[in-house]
DNA sequence: GACTCACTGATTTTT
DNA sequence: TCAGTGAGTC
């Protein structure tokens, strides 16, 4: 993240240092030259940093500072004496903030922050004392962590059985269910007996308790019970909760709005020692509410916290007046909130704008036009975002990228260790790891395929229930025994054996040599380089960032131990791309230009927010609009389609109330090139009979007037064929309805057939080609630069000649 | 045990 | 519309 307000690296020039231990030094410590650290700060965040002294809470508005605060915060307890590094806890909701703020620490103090064993997450640093008093929570050490993939397979166990359809009762149901649970702070003895009984006519609460018991014999934990375990600990063991009052004298945590009621005892056990506890939040920005997220933590903090101070950072630094104002008066809608009133004393800059679209097609149409004006007006790319409500928002979008040869990013979506590629290689080495990882075993037994069936693991199963051994020796057992036939015996045989290899091998080599050897001789890689599918080359490339991410790990058990908690990559960052991500995963970061496409009814706020959680779904939508509106420094466009499709059918739909909700003074209204807008389209929501949206002011008024289109057009000469992006791709995209503000030459993609050289394709019909999205196919027609491709998995289709390589 | 076809359901996502 | 899943067939 970049904070172009980064306070001045200097000291104050002007006040020289008094000399050390001087007289004069002594007498002036009060009003000492100011530190570093506290250099820029307004009255209210250099206040925040200086209340070292009993419970605080800061709220800080959208843009305020606040890590900044936090930061200081430590830098201030460290420099003044009020504690060691180690006796400061700083706790964080992602790795990556926890990262961050570890960077941004280590700007102030340096090496200090080296000494910082507990700023992490929650959940790292609830691992970390679990695994200090692991046999006080009846876990044994090295105990594993389970992900969702490995709990669900837990919970099918379970549910078979029990005999409980898995059609009716879904795994994946009782999952969340167990994981609402736990994010409550509820062990199996506490669930409400009523509560309990939601699931699986009356066995929910039981099934809640066997899976604690199946996760307890197989020694392992899952997210929730990081924590719960926790509380666990320190309420059964008042010694050791002494010890942690005793080693913490400080502490901080962020985006307090987040946390959950499990999140909020265990910091309330913890924070009872010093009483120093520092929370920074945002109640408008608590946009988690649907995984267990309580505002009222926040809301109820003065009173949780006897004497508490409150603070509120106001001065917002982000965004320019008109955006700030748009969002602030937004969110003044939600009830129930403790009210900021934000304010810059920069410029008002560019109003929001407000585009309607016909259909979401036109919609990334117009985004993608914006997006190249803004380009060739010299914008970088990375510094544009769109935020969407729902990933399939998304799809349009990169469709239109691709074709306009728009650089983009993806952000979220299935992360790295989420992907199967990745969780079979670590299931593989979990194996080499703990021949006792019965989870781990199952998950590669039969992957790649080897013919072991479902008839086989049960016949594992039962050996290894009857012996009270783990699947792997019980494997070894039965390869043994007459009772498999000679083909599965022999495979499992080799299998057991190779393991035995791996496990040896791992003694005198790297782990990361190791790695290799067991991919490599497990017939995984093999398995993706004989795949065929667009995918198949990503995943091998991921594989291999995998081996390369075990670098930095002393050994295989240490590597396995942080992977579960710890495996976010940050492939690709720094490229020039538009970044294209949903609302919930923009929260914390910042952009110049945000695009906000999809505001309508049902979609944004989301039917089913409505739908489950009424007026407090509503208010969370709200909220991430405000979220969404305050990401944008300088510009923010927002964009409404009058029809778009749901699950593959046309629905023509209604602009989001939110829409009525901004201030008049501050929007502008806009309609989309091609004249097709929905202005006037019979909208008759709200209560007002017509919306001010019913009369989309003249195309004068578009942005293409603004300062940054004016650059463009004076740029354009240069620009056209400029250096971003070669030949047509650029102009290629450009052929859709409507041209009557159409800039620069039309051109109609067809046109576009006969490049410089004039020469036919530099491909053959019957040529096998690999195309990006569509993966391996072969020419079946050639139309100019256009082909026909017969693509092995995703069927015909017709590419552009650029978009293909040959395979 | 592997492959194919029909069915279902479809926000947001971190650890 | 479409992807992911489970039952049914070879």
């Amino acid at each position: 993240m970049t904070d172009p307000r980064r306070r001045p690296a200097e000291p104050a020039p002007e006040r020289p240092a008094p000399r050390a231990g001087g007289i004069a030094a002594r007498a002036s410590a009060a009003a000492a030259p100011t530190p570093d650290y506290l250099n820029g700060l307004n009255p209210e965040q250099r206040e925040a940093v200086e209340t070292l002294d009993g419970p605080l809470l800061v709220l800080a508005g959208a843009g305020t500072g606040k890590t900044r605060v936090l930061t200081a915060r430590v830098a201030h307890i460290l420099s003044q004496g009020r504690a060691y590094p180690s006796q400061i806890l700083v706790v964080t909701f992602t790795n990556k903030a926890a990262r961050e703020m570890k960077e941004r620490i280590h700007a102030m103090v340096g090496d200090q922050v080296e000494g910082m064993p507990w700023l992490g997450t929650f959940h790292s640093i609830g691992v970390r004392i679990l695994r200090r008093h692991h046999e006080l929570v009846g876990l044994k050490s090295g105990f594993t962590i389970l992900d969702t993939d490995d709990q669900i397979r837990l919970l099918k166990q379970l549910l078979a059985a029990e005999n409980i359809d898995e059609k009716r009762w879904p795994a994946r149901l009782l999952a969340s269910t167990i994981d609402g649970w736990k994010n409550r702070g509820l062990s199996p003895k506490d669930v409400p007996p009523g509560e309990g009984a939601v699931f699986a006519n009356g066995r929910g609460g039981t099934l809640y308790a066997a899976y604690q018991a199946r996760l307890k014999a197989l020694n392992a934990v899952d997210f929730g019970d990081l924590l719960l375990e926790g509380i666990r600990l320190f309420r059964e063991n008042p010694d050791v909760l002494a010890e942690y009052h005793k080693r913490f004298k400080y502490l901080l945590v962020d985006e307090y709005q987040d946390t959950n009621v499990a999140q909020y005892l265990w910091l309330r056990l913890l924070a009872q020692g010093s009483k120093n506890v520092c929370c920074v939040g945002d109640d408008d920005q608590s946009i988690y509410g649907w995984r267990g997220a309580e505002v009222d933590n926040i809301l109820r903090f003065e009173s949780d916290f006897p004497g508490a101070r409150v603070i509120r950072l106001e001065r917002n630094y982000r965004s320019t007046g008109h955006i700030l104002a748009s969002a602030a008066h937004l969110i003044a809608h939600n009830e129930g909130r403790l009210g900021k009133t934000l304010f810059s004393e920069g410029e008002d800059g560019e109003q929001v704008t407000v585009t309607g679209a016909w259909d979401s097609g036109e919609e990334a149409r117009a985004v993608g036009e914006e997006i190249e004006a803004l380009q060739r007006a010299g914008h970088k790319l990375s510094e544009i975002a769109i935020l969407v409500r729902a990933s399939f928002q998304m799809r349009e979008f990169e469709d239109r990228f691709v074709t306009l040869g728009l650089p983009y990013r993806v952000i979220g979506g299935p992360r790295f260790y989420e992907r199967a590629e990745i969780r079979d290689a670590l299931a593989y080495l979990r194996c080499v790891n703990s021949s006792a990882d019965d989870l781990a075993f199952e998950r590669i037994v039969n992957v790649p395929k080897r013919g072991i069936g479902d008839a086989t693991v049960k016949q594992i199963h039962d050996v290894a229930r009857a012996a009270g051994l783990p699947l792997q020796e019980a494997t070894r057992v039965l390869t043994e025994s007459e009772e498999l036939k000679p083909k599965v015996r022999g495979t499992l045989r080799g299998l057991v054996e190779a393991f035995g290899r791996w496990r040896e091998q791992a003694r005198v080599m790297s782990h990361t040599e190791l790695a290799e050897i067991v991919l490599d001789e497990s017939g995984y890689t093999e398995m993706w380089q004989k795949d065929r599918s667009a995918e198949a080359a990503g995943r091998l490339e991921n594989l291999k960032e995998l081996v390369r991410s075990m670098e930095p790990f002393e050994n295989l058990s240490g590597f396995l131990e942080h992977i579960s908690l710890v495996m976010d990559t940050d492939n690709g960052a720094g490229e020039d791309a538009v970044q294209v991500m949903t609302l919930h995963s923009a929260k914390g970061l910042e952009f110049d230009t945000v695009f906000l496409p999809g505001w309508e009814e049902g979609l944004f706020p989301h039917q089913r927010a409505l739908d489950e959680q009424g007026k407090a779904g509503l208010e969370e939508e709200r909220r991430l609009a405000y979220v969404g509106i305050t990401r944008a420094r300088a510009s923010a466009r927002i964009f409404v389609a009058s029809n778009r499709r749901i699950h593959g059918m046309w629905n023509s739909t209604v602009p989001s109330r939110f829409l009525d909700e901004l201030p008049d003074a501050h929007v502008r209204v806009e309609e989309s090139r091609g004249g097709a807008g929905w202005g006037g389209s019979g909208y008759g929501g709200g209560s007002y009979g017509q919306s001010r949206f019913d009369r989309a002011e003249p195309f004068a008024a578009s942005s293409y007037s603004t300062p940054g289109w004016q650059r463009a057009q004076s740029n354009r000469g240069r620009t056209d064929s400029g250096p971003s992006r070669g030949g047509f791709s650029e102009r290629g995209g450009r052929y859709d309805a409507g041209g009557s503000a159409r800039r620069g030459p039309m051109v109609i993609e067809g046109t576009l057939v006969a490049t410089s050289t004039g020469a036919a394709s530099a491909f053959n019909t019957g040529e096998r080609v690999f195309h990006i999205k569509f993966g391996y196919g072969e020419v079946t027609g050639i139309d100019g630069n256009k082909l026909t491709v017969q693509f092995d998995k995703a069927g015909e289709k017709r590419v552009l000649e650029t978009f293909v390589e040959k395979a």
